[in-house]
Parts: C-alpha cells; sequence; structure tokens
DNA sequence: GCGAATGATTTGAA
DNA sequence: TTCAAATCATTCGC
C-alpha cells in the first residue's frame, strides 16, 4: 500500500500541472512554510500535500476534517484540481454511462398494468369495482352478494392503503438519500472534477436500486390482490346451500315432471326468480338432481312421495277452485306439456312412476280422510280423467 | 372429526 | 350448447 502511494506520488511529482510546469517554478507562489524558490523544494511541498492526501483515511474523523480544510485552503489546490481534471480526461472516466437510458422493464410494466386494472394503483374512487362487480355476477345474485362485494372492496382498500403507504416510504427515502449523495458529490465536486453527467448517473443508480425495491412492493401487493380474488371469485368457496324453500320450489317442479324432468328456459327463469338464485344454478341443481335421483331412487322414495302429495294438495286447491268457478275447464297431468328428452332416464325412472303410482293412491287416500273430499275428486287429478264428469257422478253435479 | 349431503366444476359425447 | 357422469370442495348434522 505505501509502495503503490510512494509510487503514485513520485509518478505525480513529474506531471504537467495543467500547462504550468512544476519544475519551472512558474505562476504558482510558494506554499506556506515553504518559502523555497527552488525546485526541490516546491517538489517536497507537493509530496508532503499528496501524502496528507494519502494518509488521511488514516485519521480520526476531526483530524481528517481539519486537514481536509487546510487542504482546500492550500493555495496548491487550484494546481491539484487541474492535475485531477487532466487525469481524468485521460482515463475517460466522464464518458462512461453516457448511454444509459434503459428500456421499461417488462415485468415492471405488467405488474403496473395488473395494479391500475385491480384499482390499487389507479383513481381513487371505483377503484376495483369491475373486478368485485364481476366476481360477483360469478358467485350469483342476491343480497348475500352487496355484502360480499363491500368485503372485496374493503379488503381491496386496505392492500391498496398499505400499498401506498409503503410507497411513499420508498420515494421519501430515494429522495432522502438522492438529495444525501448529491449534497456529498457537490462537496466532494470542490476537491475532485464532477461532471454534471456524472451526477445524473449515480442518481440513476440510486433510482434504479429504489425501483427494483419498488418492484419488490408491486409484486406482493400483486400477489396479495390475486389471493383476495381468487378467494372471492372460487364460488366453491363461498358455496352455500339453497334456502329450505328455493329447495322445495325445486323439488316440487322435479317431482311433479319427473317423467321429464328438463326445465325449458323459461321454466328455469321462472324458478330462479322464484327460488333467487340464477338460472345457471337451476341448470345445475337440476343436473344434480337427476343423476343423483337416477343413481338411487329408493333413496329419494320419501322424497319422492312427500312431493306428490304436495302436488295433489296443489292440484286439489285447483280443482275446488275450479268447482267453486262451476268451470268446465279440464285440468291436465302435471307431467303433460313435456316431451322425452332423455330414454335412458326414462327406461331408469319407469319403475320409480310405478311405485310413484302406488304411493301417489295412499296419498290420496290420506288426502281425502284430511280434506274431506272424495278420493276419486283427487284422483282424477292424477289419471287425467275429466274432473267434471267424474265430479257430475260423484257430487251429483250437471256435466258440461 | 367424520360421513353424508349438496352446489359447482370439469370432461366428453351428441 | 346441453346434458350425463365424475369429481371437487364445502356445508351440515351427528
Amino acid at each position: 500500500m505505501m509502495e503503490e502511494q510512494a509510487r503514485i506520488m513520485q509518478a505525480l511529482s513529474g506531471v504537467t500541472l495543467a500547462g504550468h510546469s512544476v519544475q519551472g517554478g512558474m505562476g504558482l507562489p510558494p506554499p506556506h512554510g515553504h518559502e523555497g524558490t527552488d525546485g526541490d523544494g516546491r517538489k517536497q511541498d507537493i509530496g508532503d500535500i499528496l501524502h496528507q492526501i494519502m494518509t488521511i483515511t488514516d485519521q480520526s474523523l476531526d483530524e481528517a476534517q481539519a486537514k481536509k480544510h487546510g487542504l482546500n485552503c492550500h493555495r496548491m489546490k487550484p494546481a491539484l484540481f487541474s492535475v485531477l481534471c487532466e487525469i481524468k480526461e485521460k482515463t475517460g472516466l466522464s464518458i462512461r454511462g453516457a448511454q444509459e437510458q434503459d428500456p421499461p422493464d417488462p415485468q415492471l410494466m405488467r405488474l403496473d398494468n395488473m395494479l391500475l386494472a385491480e384499482g390499487v394503483s389507479g383513481p381513487e374512487k371505483g377503484g376495483g369495482s369491475a373486478a368485485a362487480a364481476a366476481a360477483a355476477a360469478a358467485a350469483g345474485g342476491g343480497a348475500e352478494n352487496s355484502i360480499e362485494h363491500s368485503d372485496y372492496r374493503a379488503k381491496l382498500t386496505q392492500i391498496r392503503q398499505i400499498y401506498h403507504t409503503e410507497l411513499e416510504k420508498y420515494e421519501q427515502a430515494c429522495n432522502e438519500f438522492t438529495t444525501h449523495v448529491m449534497n456529498l458529490l457537490r462537496e466532494q465536486s470542490r476537491t475532485r472534477p464532477i461532471s454534471p453527467k456524472e451526477i445524473e448517473r449515480m442518481v440513476g443508480i440510486i433510482h434504479r436500486k429504489f425501483s427494483s425495491i419498488q418492484m419488490q412492493l408491486k409484486q406482493s401487493t400483486c400477489e396479495a390482490v390475486m389471493i383476495l380474488r381468487s378467494r372471492f371469485l372460487d364460488a366453491r368457496r363461498k358455496r352455500r346451500n339453497f334456502s329450505k324453500q328455493a329447495t322445495e320450489i325445486l323439488n316440487e317442479y322435479f317431482y311433479s315432471h319427473l317423467s321429464n324432468p328438463y326445465p325449458s328456459e323459461e321454466a328455469k327463469e321462472e324458478l330462479a326468480k322464484k327460488c333467487s338464485i340464477t338460472v345457471s344454478q337451476v341448470s345445475n341443481w337440476f343436473g344434480n338432481k337427476r343423476i343423483r335421483y337416477k343413481k338411487n331412487i329408493g333413496k329419494f322414495q320419501e322424497e319422492a312421495n312427500l312431493y306428490a302429495a304436495k302436488t295433489a294438495v296443489t292440484a286439489t286447491h285447483a280443482v275446488a277452485a275450479a268447482i267453486h268457478n262451476s268451470q268446465a275447464n279440464s285440468p291436465t297431468t302435471p307431467n303433460s306439456g313435456f316431451q322425452m328428452k332423455d330414454e335412458e332416464f326414462q327406461l331408469d325412472s319407469a319403475e320409480s312412476k310405478n311405485s310413484l303410482l302406488t304411493n301417489m293412491f295412499t296419498a290420496v287416500l290420506i288426502l281425502s280422510v284430511f280434506i274431506s273430499l272424495p278420493s276419486v275428486l283427487i284422483l282424477s287429478v292424477f289419471i287425467s280423467l275429466p274432473s267434471v264428469l267424474t265430479l257430475s257422478v260423484f257430487i251429483s253435479l250437471p256435466s258440461v
């Protein structure tokens, strides 16, 4: 180390000081405390200064500051500064880093775009509402969704707040650090040549470092949004059983259309409306119901009986109303309006239809006891006999 | 905690 | 596109 210093000092002592010859004694007044007029005295003087510079790091801070101040005030300082300028020009340090303009990072662009799309980095109001609305639509309608919707937005706002707070902190730290470095460079520019380009380059380096930290923040924020979104959008996670009433409505339809349990689009819409669910949920329900019923008819027998009885009551009420109005419209069977779509289902369910018929008769008998109406009247509903004709026989009403 | 029930999704056929 | 069938993921009742 000391050898190297000595070598540099030796080399420098012989260099031309920006057009002033050290040896020649032109223009440079003698330093303080060294009144010698000969070349050796000046050489010694420069040697001392350089030695002071080289050993400055070995000293304490106060000592160094004092030395630094001494050097700054030294009358040889301009000459030394010129030397440094010359050296720098020769080594071409100032040229380096001229082509520093990086193209925008594609990953950063992706992150920025995503944060903007999710309403994290965009304008404050309505941020992410489109995403939340889409998620709500995917999960199905209803008041529950508006709760989930607001829940999603609240969580997104939370993420947004954290993101902005952290971003602000990073920016503040970046600015503080940049200011600090620039002050240092300005300070140093008094003792060594620093071009504005160099300062610019240094600022660029600092900004790049901080932007890489920012990218990590953006990445984490994106991950948080993705998790939130997936949790919100994944309907399976949020599955709720339909209300008892909705299930009853769907079951009633299913068992009253057992020979062809394929509701039309209109019927699906109607059911969806009644059950406060979506049409696709109705489709899902019927899909599940058909397959599960077909797979285990025995298991659903009780349920089938129950709904058959229910249908009977409904039909009875209809007939009673018909009697009341003295109308002669023949009621139709519940299944009459449907065509068989699925032969397999038809075959498989034939067995169940037979047993269902037996159960229906049982239900009719029970009903006739409970609602004090002739069994045949109720039966007529099920076996598609003209009610009025049947009634005319059993309750002595004139047939139309 | 476990098994059944149930709503949703995926896959493949028509 | 719709449906059956298989499967997944969650809820519910014990």
